[in-house]
DNA sequence: TGACATACCACACATTTGTGTGGTACCATA
DNA sequence: TATGGTACCACACAAATGTGTGGTATGTCA
């Protein structure tokens, strides 16, 4: 029990709207796939929501939704780098990423902002000069938690964040720097890094 | 010249809007910002179209965009990370990340797939076990790029990408693995990488 | 055969949504 | 004083959009 070739069709048009702007209007849709009556297109989208695939709201224009399970910003995992027989032509898909969660997750953008990192006094954790570095704010920061930390001189830093006998400090991943113990405010946490080649 | 408070209200409600899911309809606004007249709702979104922040299209729903500059997938640079001084308040924004450029930028999805990186091969080059690598198709790799390789045996790692005396040959960014010489086959080329903390 | 799903159409109607005109009031600047 | 921007409201109307009923036709499964 799975789509239909038509079904599958509508579902892509929706997939295409709602990832280029705009979720599409029933009559839109009919256009699209040369249905030429509405109610036509009312009974695909109901299929789709008892296959569980898209979601709506009554009477709100271009309401319609995709779950999770039909959305669209998700890119496949072919398989899991040096190991693994991946199929290039996505016939052995493992699972999918959902590119937005990937990013952001659920975050909302209040209290995200993202630095760019300088230096290499994070080397060792991975995160090279040039990366981004997406931070939340309303720390909840816990013990080998990386953090931006706001320094007395006014300086902020990436480093990560030890307790040691109650008491927290800074410290590089890079032998070259010592550790902070000076007073510093923790600012965010990092939660995300992104680099581009 | 710039924005109202007012103004700025509207714009933010919209990104919020936009960002959610759907961008609002003219009434919808109004109500969130206890406007009691559509006009009035019109006024602002006339405001903001000639600041340029804002298009719209005739008599479509909800057909609100934000513009380049008014995008709420943005997340401000603060500062650079182990230098300046940041005012967390954004008042010393420097300037704006496209999320969405910074993740995949204006490519499509066909031809991007992500990757999962398994193990300690790439450190050295900040790629850590558990990060997702964003690898492109169609590869036009040259010297030095990180790619993503298809081996005889079937196995595809990711390596840098070398050339000497005009043949190519794969380097780990770990002293621990030898060069590899073997026949391979590039299958694309990694064009980012993200980290969830 | 009956029941049920898929795959459509026509068309009326309700509701939402966008458009447009005209108005009031305040304040700054020329 | 006039002009223009900001900051609203009321209200009528048009257009877009969603809802719903009732059809036809085809095929499959029991």
């Amino acid at each position: 029990m799975f789509l239909t070739p038509k079904q599958e069709k509508v579902l892509n048009f929706i997939r295409k709207r709602v990832g280029e702007r705009l979720p599409p209007t029933i009559r839109e849709i009919g256009e699209d796939l040369g249905f030429k009556s509405t109610g036509t297109v009312r009974d695909y989208l109901k299929a789709l929501m008892q296959k569980g695939l898209v979601r709506r709201m009554n009477n709100k224009s271009r309401s319609i939704e995709l779950t999770q399970r039909a959305s669209f910003n998700k890119i496949p995992i072919i398989g899991t780098i040096m190991a693994g027989k991946p199929n290039l032509a996505y016939e052995e898909i493992q699972g999918y990423v959902d590119a937005d969660d990937l990013f952001l997750g659920r975050l909302g953008f209040d209290d995200v902002f993202a630095l760019r990192v300088k230096g290499d006094s994070m080397i060792d954790a991975g995160i090279l000069d040039g990366d981004v570095a997406i931070i939340k704010k309303r720390p909840d920061a816990n013990n080998n938690d990386i953090v931006a930390a706001l320094l007395d001189n006014n300086e902020v830093t990436l480093k990560r964040l030890r307790s040691k006998a109650g008491k927290f400090h800074l410290e590089a991943a890079n032998a070259n720097y010592p550790p902070i113990f000076e007073e510093f405010k923790v600012i965010g946490k990092l939660i995300t890094v992104i680099r581009k080649y």
